[in-house]
DNA sequence: TGCAGATAAATGTCTTAGACAAACGCATTC
DNA sequence: GAATGCGTTTGTCTAAGACATTTATCTGCA
């Protein structure tokens, strides 16, 4: 009765992989692709055109699945999708890594250079090292603090697993794990900086979670890090909050910022809506934050009072600058 | 380009709740009635009948979600669709009310009785005293341990707040930060155990997670709760990992149980079908273990080789019993 | 009375093709 | 460069119909 829930049906002995196929509903709960969008691709490009069983329903083959996870990726790099449904797969992979190898932010103050610490660090997921990864994340929040931490190694981790990921190099139930470790670190970081501040905490109060489409919290949780080592009083409220209702919670908590994070998932209609209707239903001096891979975030059309945050380590420098104009 | 999106554009300047329309698919996020089954209904059984725009599109009203959302709780434990949707809202309230008050677990050995306790705990979240609710969760945690708190005040606990929720006696936002309160106070939890253990963890190796359709892990924590107080070896993957992923996991990370947790938002489809396809992909000696609150879970027609956990605390029982069988 | 099996009703999801608003790219103009 | 206009692209909604699967009910038999 819920959306989906196909599942065995098509599967009666799915001992590889390669040879399973795929329903509708499995490949849009898969790639992110609407069922719609599924179909009317393949009667506007040809593409997917997966085989038919009995009942004359869609069966889509492991390659056409790659396939869309591939073309689902480069949307999210902003791609269009008339340019890129109708390749192969190998100009698809060329375009992807195109893209992947050119832009990657500058480390200087690292221990080693960005591709060097990736390798390392993914190896250890690769042969599921979870405790030993745990361990140098601990030893390195210890030698350059929480902040620099999420900066220089747990954010482009996170991108290096997404690409590994991609590639096949990692399994999903290894980018779980990572997920979860890297998460359970950045809350237990957090807990003892509260601790040491003795549960005193500054203005700016801060509202942190994301939009009902938005499941990703790791970005949020990045962004909490550096609320935290701000010193900020913080509200969490988890990823998937309703937008009336965040609304709600600003005002009747009485917080000063909200923070929202999107993905690199979300879509551009998403974003702007959200925001739109957000920046709405708060009252005026409330600041609206926003920060994540989302492409929309980076050209304009924003609304009027929504401050896009860049990278997730300028929160630092945004809360100095609250401070001062909020000094009384 | 995702799944929903639409948004700002039905809701020019939504001030108050009340007078709101809807679009289906906010109607599809919100309540977890897929578009198909909506319109089906309104074919079928003549409500929800919608008001439409200019275009002809669908606009929900306010009441009409809020009806929708008790015939989806009143699915969920167990009533027929045609049985129920074409009732009114008083009659639903009524099915509603007779069945949340009926069935309770005894909890002898609490301080108070149970609805005394909700009512001055649900008090707190009324009035957004959240520290509170921490500190009182901690001093309990302390004076009868993780699993005692956990089984008979945290569990109860959500049930209570779920069904304030459908009261309209809770907000979402705070039913966000009573989630997020309760995890974080339970991975916290777990941490000290695990650092007064001195990381030494005994068979057996267990893996916690749930299908791609469950996003609630707040199930899957009580659960790992228990399983920290035996002193087990556990892998948390979080939510929503894939069903082959899952066995990939199981195998290549050498567990002996693999844990998962279903809400009772979980269609009876996708529980027994994601057991059959699991129990089919694991090798026979692992044991495979589901719980939650999911009515499928309660009748008959699981797979050979699936335990059924009923309590939460019964998981306790069921490792000692484990150990039994395996000790050499 | 209780349990197994057949029949009938109920129910969710997939199918088809068409329509259209919003977003996008691009050329033109100020 | 920045802004305006226009044609194209693109995702989502619409409709009724079909059908597999599940659930409920009835029947027969022990």
């Amino acid at each position: 009765m819920n959306p989906p829930a196909p599942g065995a049906r098509t599967k009666p002995g799915p001992l590889d992989t390669a040879s399973v196929l795929w329903s509708i509903a499995e490949v849009e709960r898969d790639t992110g692709l609407g069922k719609d969008t599924l179909r009317v691709w393949e009667r506007r490009y040809g593409f997917p055109r997966p085989s038919r069983d009995t009942l004359g329903e869609r069966q889509y083959s492991h390659a056409q699945l790659l396939q869309l996870r591939l073309i689902k990726r480069l949307l999210d790099m902003g791609h269009r999708p008339g340019k890129v449904v109708g390749l192969d797969v190998l100009a698809l992979e060329q375009l992807c890594e195109q893209a992947t190898s050119l832009p990657r932010p500058a480390h200087a103050q690292l221990p080693h250079t960005a591709s060097e610490i990736e390798a390392e660090w993914l190896l250890w997921l690769q042969t599921n090292q979870f405790d030993t990864l745990r361990h140098a994340l601990q030893q390195h929040i210890m030698r350059f603090g929480l902040g620099p931490t999420v900066d220089q190694l747990i954010a482009p981790l996170c991108v290096a697993v997404g690409e590994a990921w991609l590639r096949g190099d990692l399994t999903i139930y290894q980018e779980h794990l990572f997920t979860q470790t890297v998460q359970n670190l950045m809350r237990e970081a957090m807990g003892q900086v509260d601790s040491s501040a003795r549960g005193q905490r500054k203005p700016p109060k801060v509202l942190l979670t994301t939009t009902p489409s938005e499941h990703h919290q790791l970005g949020l949780l990045m962004a909490e890090c550096f609320f935290t080592v701000e010193g900020c009083d913080r509200l969490a409220l988890g990823p998937r909050t309703p937008v009336p209702d965040i609304a709600q919670a600003a005002i009747q908590l009485g917080v000063d910022i909200v923070a929202l994070s999107f993905s690199a998932h979300a879509s551009k209609r998403d974003v702007t809506d959200s925001l739109a209707q957000l920046r709405d239903l708060l009252p005026e001096p409330l600041e609206l934050w926003v920060g994540g891979a989302a492409l929309a975030l980076q050209r304009k059309g924003l609304p009027l009072g929504v401050l896009c945050i860049k990278r997730a380590s300028d929160i630092s420098l945004q809360v100095a600058g609250w401070r001062l104009r909020h000094k009384s």
